[in-house]
DNA sequence: CGGGCTATTGATTCCAGTCAATACTCGTGG
DNA sequence: CCACGAGTATTGACTGGAATCAATAGCCCG
């Protein structure tokens, strides 16, 4: 999943050159296994990206909103390494990677656009990896709601309130927790204030708590031997 | 960090155009925040990247070594996200972007292996996030020395004997755990015959087994609830 | 030979997973 | 329309695996 710079060319040109499909809630947009020949890019509606390990257990990789491309992982080796399912009715513009390459040859600035938001997603990536080896849950669930609310603001939405499109198990399977913790992650802050958190239904009360939280305040109990003497 | 196809072009030209530098065990090839303008390919040696976050602790992402390229994250926003440190002496091959990009226009299998080499890190990375999401301890770092494993073997050396290049303290921020849960682990290993470590010395005895341990068999206790009727 | 880095191992704590019960939401068909 | 059921969410009790704290030993290099 890839978001495209928001004053590319890579956007107005497909408006043009590209064929828009519309996917429903549900749909599979591409699946594992599958011959590599599209990339995809969001132009409106919701998606998560999923791996499948060898134990057969799905594995959420992203989000996908606005702007975002997909597939860019079925380059190497022909074949999609993720599926892709539309959370919500999506419009997506195709993007044929052969006649995207052959663009690129005669216009620089596709290429270097693809390139740089190729490097863009690794480097999302690494900050995931980063973040599931060294943050505790509250931080995680409290970094998912910056992002989601960063990115809806920078298509459009309030950053404030909004709906989340996915279950508590997709997003615990992003985070690598469980869809109870989420649950309980989301209730505590609703506790101390952070947000309101109702279903779906988030409000963001205190964004630069949540930006900075590395663990919760213990709710009663004083500990550590800290200011001991 | 990424890998070149074994039969690209890419390796072979680069023998011609591009220049080779030398680094010596400790040093920094690229430091985070530095203009981006080359990527690095390794023609000898072994590495670490490593990102900083913003509390100012480390998080290994990758262990570089022969046909690997680095540096891949700076394309985009025009500076490295990473820095990558030497832990032997290296042998680096020095690609200018701009030559590179140049090249790719005439050439375009050049192009298509660098999106292929892209595309297969970003695979790499998503496998990554997916283990770290769902594996335990013991399964981590099997993989882990499967990984070292394959890639000693794919690059000339044996797979069945070799030395681990890096500390513990790297390895469980690469994996995600703590230094002393990486040595248990590897003696438990030991232990119970699927290695021999010492130090940094390692001996694969059951490739196997490493390879689809999911948790460590309890070592005397019976559990849970099978087969109790 | 000493000092600093690295590794091993033990004891204890605690965070998040697991198991379980209940409630809420929504779509479908009687 | 309401009832039903499946999927989703919340909350509680308990457990267990990995982190933390701590002490010792091994290794490397000046």
């Amino acid at each position: 999943m890839l978001r495209i710079p928001l004053n590319s060319t890579l956007n107005v040109d497909s408006e043009y050159l590209f064929q828009h499909v519309q996917f429903k809630s549900g749909q599979r947009i591409h699946t594992i296994g599958q011959t590599f020949d599209m990339l995809y890019i969001v132009n409106s509606g919701f998606l998560k990206t999923v791996m499948v390990d060898e134990s057969g257990s799905e594995q959420v990789l992203g989000f996908p909103m606005k702007g975002d491309i997909i597939g860019i992982d079925g380059i190497h080796g022909k074949k999609y390494a993720s599926e892709a399912v539309a959370l919500s009715n999506c419009d997506i513009i195709l993007v044929p990677f052969k006649k995207f390459s052959a663009l690129g040859r005669t216009h620089a600035e596709l290429e270097t656009a693809l390139y740089s938001v190729m490097s863009r997603e690794l480097m999302r990536e690494q900050v995931m990896i980063s973040m599931l080896g060294s943050l505790s849950a509250e931080a995680r669930v409290a970094r998912f709601l910056v992002f989601l609310s960063e990115r809806f603001a920078g298509i459009g939405y309030s950053g404030k309130e909004f709906n989340l499109r996915m279950t508590r198990h997709e997003i615990g399977s992003y985070l690598g927790l469980t869809l109870e913790t989420v649950s309980r992650t989301l209730s505590a802050f609703n506790e101390i204030g952070l947000i309101s958190v109702d279903q779906r239904a988030v409000v963001i009360h205190d964004f630069n708590a949540l930006k900075t939280l590395r663990r919760l305040p213990p709710s009663r109990a004083q500990k550590k031997k800290q200011l001991v003497n």
